[in-house]
Parts: C-alpha cells; structure tokens; sequence
DNA sequence: ATGAAAGCGCTAACAG
DNA sequence: CTGTTAGCGCTTTCAT
C-alpha cells in the first residue's frame, strides 16, 4: 500500500539484522549463507516488496545486461522478422534488448559510437546494416562482442556473421525461370538510399553504402543465365533505391521494352510486390504473361501466393544472438561465418511463358 | 590503438591535472567552468579516446535513460509498425529503448515485474498488451511512468493511452458494405490466445484476456446493422485464435452455410487476408462473389489491394512515446486518453452483391 | 556463516 | 571557477 519509495538491500539487512553483504549473498543464491537466515531474508524482502535496482547491480558487476540491435529500416518486414527471432531467443535469458535504428548517415555516426563505445551494452547485432570502411576503424577499437547479421565485407573478417547464401538463392531463382521455359529473364534488385557525405565539402560522387545482398543475388542471376547460355541483356537489368514504388516503375519502364522480359526476379519480395502492381497496371495477366519470382518469403508473400526464394530470417535472428551470447560468455573460438541456406518457395507467380499457355483468350 | 582499458574520467582529471568534478562539469556543459580548462579537458578526452561508463551516470543521475517498451506477439505487423513510430521519436533522444515481448502467461508476470518494478527503465509504454484485473496492483505500485497504446480497461483511467476509435471503424466498415448494397455480412473476429492460469489448482474454465479491440470492431458492426434495420445472425458471427489460418477455417466455414453471407468483415487485415485464402480455395471471386474488408491498414493490405479501416499505426506508436517522455520530464497534467481516428481505404475488395454483377459468366 | 570495508564511475552539494 | 566530499545501491574480497 505505502510504496513511495522504493527500498534498499540496506533495509533488508537492518530489518533481518545482518549486513547487508549477507542480503546480498541470500538474494543471490551464494551457498555462503546459513540457510535460516536466506528465508529470514527472502520473506523480508517479499514483505517490503523489494526490487534490486538493476543499475547498481550493472554497475558494480562491471556488465550492462544488455545487448544492443543495431538495424536499418525498422519498417522493412525482413528486418522485424529477423529482429522477432532475436527477441524469442533473449526473453529468456537475463539480458535486456536495446534497440538502435539507423536510418541516416548522421545517426549511423553518432549510433555506432553510442551504442559500442558507451559502455551501454554487452555485445551488439548489427542486422542489415551497410558498413563503411571507415566505419571498421571503430568496430575493432570496441572490445565489445559484435556479430553481423546480412552483412558482408572484407575488411570485417575477424567477426562473427550470419548470412544467407544470396548468390545460391539467386541462382535458383533464375534456374527456376529457366526450367519454365524463359528465355528473356528481368533482373530488378535494389542499391540503398543511405549515402556517405564525402570527406571534403567537394560535391563529387556520393559513394552508396555496399548494400551486397541484391548483387550477389544478381550474380546467381547471371550465373544460371551463363549456364543456360544465354546472354545477359543489359535492358533486363535495372536497379534503383529499395521499396515497392521504385520497382513498379521500374518494372513498368522494363515491361514497355519493344521485346520485354516474360519474366521478372526481384532481388526481394518488396520489390516483387512493385512488380505485380506494374502487371496490374498494365493489365498483364501474372503468371499468365509474366512470371514472377522475389526473395525473402516475408510473411505477405505468402498471402500474394508469391514464388519466391525463402531465407529463414526468423533463424538468422535466432542464430545471432545465439552467437552474440556465446561471446559474451567468453568463448574464445575463432570468428565464424554461418551461411543459412535459402530454399525456393514455388507459389502462383510463375509458369511457362505466354506462348505455350495462352491458347484461348 | 592501445585500447585495452577503458578510460574514466579520473584519468582525465590526473593529465589535465583538476579534480574529477571538474571533469564532470567540463564535460557535461556546465557553466561552471572555465573555457580554457574545458577545451583542454574535452581535448584530452577526445585523446584518450574517451567515453563516459552511462551505467555509473545513469546511478548517480537515478534515472535509468531507457524507456521500456512491453509488446505481445512482436511478429504481427500491426506491432510492428506501432513499435517503428515510437523507434523514430526515440531516436532523437537521449533514451534507449528497450523491447520486451510477452506472449505466455509466464513471461508475462516476470516481464511486469521485470520491466516495471526493477528500476531499469525511466518509462513504460504498453503496447495492445491485454490487462488483467490482477495486473491493475502492480501497475499502480510503480511510480513510473506508464501509457498504455490500444488497450482500455476500466480499472485503467489513471493512466494515459492511446487508443483508436475501433467501434467507429467497425461502424464505417460495415456501412461501406451495406451502402455497396449487401444485406448479408459476416463478421471475424479473434480473441486471444493468452490464457490466465485459474489460481486455484481446479482446471476450471480459462479465462482468456480482455483484448478488446476485435469486440469493440463488433460492436461497430452491430450499430450499423441495427441502424439498416438488419437483424444480426448468429451464424454470420464467429472468432477464434487471431491469425490468417484461423480466419481462413471461420471463413470457409461460414461460407459453406447454405444461405452463406455476401461479404465478410474481419477484425484485422491478417485474419482479412485469410478470408481471401478461404475464398480463392472455394474459388469464389472477389469481390463479384464476397466482399471483404479488413481493418489496420498493415503495408501488405495495399499490395492485396484490401479494401480496410486504416488506423494510423505509425502515428499512434509516435503519440504514445510522445506522451510518455512528457510524463518522465514530469508533466502533471491529468491522465489522458487520446482517439486516434480511423478511415476508410476503399481498394478492390468490395463491391456490390453478386445478383446486381454477375451478368454474364 | 557473517561482518567490515572498499569500490564500480560518475554527479552534485558545499565550500572556498 | 574549482576542489572536497559524499553518495547512488549493490557486489565482493578479506577477515573473523
């Protein structure tokens, strides 16, 4: 009932009679302690309703209990699908989930240095985001276990890391396309809208962050098409900032080619979705006149009846933590890439091409 | 380079040969000190690489710097994109967030107390979380801060909240229908599929939550049927579990009924998009044979071109935040509840009843 | 098994 | 403007 103020180990130890050393050890399990005294202590505790002051105990233990998420783009579903498999795995341990998004190049700064320098956490997840050169210099000057999620890069070898195979999935993507029977195949993926300011106030070329996963989903692309022996078109080919309205358009602008594509992969479901809202538009009847294959298997895809190429992203979530936690505990493996195969998801948004279907009208 | 140990502010204090407080001022802006002694601090600092332990800061300060926020089922999109406005508040101020998710009864206990009652956070925002009646104790127990975004429950006025009109959008949903000219209109909605453990051992009848949003759409229903003078079916009503399997069987179900409903009313996009999986297992068309319309407005919706109530998610995730860092800087105005409104998206999945369409087949 | 005491890193009230 | 001194609440040696 009277609970204005919140009460110390310290009026435990006073009520029970004991130090409060001697509360502290009983509240925490410490065999040191004569077993009379603990529930002596535990009641008392329970009677004043007392709660350890999390912060105290963070500070003096010299741990946050807290792992941070670094992500891009909180809205995309890809990223809440994989940020949900985090979660299910840290409900149940004692380690708090901090949340950091990053959407520009100003808070990607001042969020790196936030989070990893600032001794607010224990370990960070860095999910989907781009990563700088310059930005390496400060990873390695944390002591802080990191591990990636869907993020590639040279210079970023001596961390953990969890990535799908964007080129295999690329690959069957295509292939599946290629056994239907397509010969003219569209590629349309994404480059990111997040740009680097250049170093001197000169206007020169801004540099898009290496956003890695549409390329090499494009690469597995043209390898399938090598391999069919089919020459890669360079009108079959467009890329733009990622979303659904940037690939309708140009979706739209691929499908008005004097000989366009009878077929369309989506370097992501997002963008495959834009693509099927082109057809619509254009009155192009999908699978009929043109197929259609995406990436991720979000959870809409599933409801649009999308074929697509599914990565276990709630997994990848689930992985990295598991990873994360590992470190922090100390292992002392050597870092590790774990690549999570990508399988592909056969739904309604493909079949033969037109000529072999559309018989009657 | 060298950077094994971290540096604290008395090691700063030492080279630039003033005390700690000093420092402190120096570097948290004071006016108290002198701007010669300042630039050398913060150049020392900036040296030594330094950055301050926000664990100590946040025991000495007493405030925790966190706002916590407490969500079930972090996978719905609706979640999500309440959560991605509070993250676009959030990241412009000092305060962390941090996530937790509840979806067992279990989890749910410690997670209150957890959250709330272990000091770690400065704020909570609650977040279509059902309250028990037994919840209501701990809730007042804690002296910080707390609003609470789409749930209401009478034991609740104190707090603030944020809700959105749901028996309006109920209302709206139905007239839409019933001005498209159906007499005839099913309603799916869902309770919840957390349960409360009776507290004696007897397995008598589980008490599921109060989650009173897919009720509150009914009675939305309801109004507008009563207003068109329609008596309300019993058949034309169902709910069960909230997910799109579920609505797809309630759906099926009621469409197998021999004098079936020409239009379908769900309680959520997600449960919505299932109606359409029933519907194109029974190869019905929509909308020429059965109408439907949803309700939240999710991103997928635009894609399934759903004709829906869009409640401003986003927005409603920014309000809340909003309100709750006011709260924290001690604003003392009486609690509050805000209506966030609600609107009609008329897209493709309603139409006119079958007999005034269907012409020719 | 328990008490005593030091300390985690920072802030803030009080002097001067 | 700066030094001194407590102190935030808890953990953890070191004694006893």
């Amino acid at each position: 009932m009277s609970n204005k103020k919140t009460h110390t180990i310290l009026d435990i130890a006073q009520i029970a009679g004991v130090t409060p050393g001697t509360v502290s050890r009983a509240l925490n399990d410490s065999p040191l302690v004569n077993e009379r005294t603990r529930e002596r202590i535990l009641k008392i505790a329970k009677d004043l309703n007392y709660t350890p002051n999390m912060v105290a105990r963070r500070l003096s233990v010299g741990k946050t209990f807290a792992i941070g998420v670094i992500v891009p783009f909180f809205t995309r579903p890809s990223i809440s699908e994989r940020l949900s498999g985090v979660v299910s795995i840290l409900s149940n341990s004692p380690y708090d989930l901090v949340i950091h998004n990053i959407e520009n190049t100003k808070q990607r700064t001042i969020g790196f240095q936030d989070m990893l320098l600032k001794s607010r956490i224990d370990g960070a997840l860095i999910i989907s985001m781009p990563i700088l050169d310059e930005d390496i210099a400060y990873l390695q000057e944390t002591n802080i276990p990191i591990v990636f999620i869907d993020r590639k890069h040279p210079g970023l070898s001596d961390f953990d890391s969890i990535i799908s195979d964007d080129i295999a999935g690329g690959y069957k993507a295509t292939k599946h396309l290629l056994d239907l029977g397509h010969r003219k195949i569209g590629f349309i993926g994404d480059i990111t809208e997040i740009y680097t300011k250049p170093a001197n106030g000169t206007d020169k070329e801004l540099n898009p962050f290496q956003f890695t996963s549409s390329k090499d989903r494009y690469k597995g692309y043209l390898k399938a098409l090598v391999e069919a022996d089919i020459p890669s078109n360079p009108n079959y080919f467009s890329e733009d900032n990622h979303g659904h309205i940037e690939a309708k358009s140009m979706a739209i602008k691929m499908l008005r080619l004097s000989d366009p594509p009878t077929a369309i992969f989506a370097a992501s479901d997002t963008q495959a979705f834009g693509v099927i809202q082109a057809a619509r538009e254009m009155e192009l009847n999908v699978p009929a006149d043109l197929s259609i294959v995406g990436f991720d298997d979000v959870q809409a895809a599933e409801f649009m009846e999308l074929t697509t190429i599914r990565q276990m992203l709630y997994r990848s979530g689930q992985q990295g933590v598991k990873k994360l936690l590992e470190r922090i505990s100390g292992s002392n493996s050597r870092s590790h890439q774990i690549n999570i195969p990508t399988e592909i998801i056969i739904r309604k948004t493909t079949a033969p091409p037109n000529g072999q279907v559309k018989i009657a009208a």
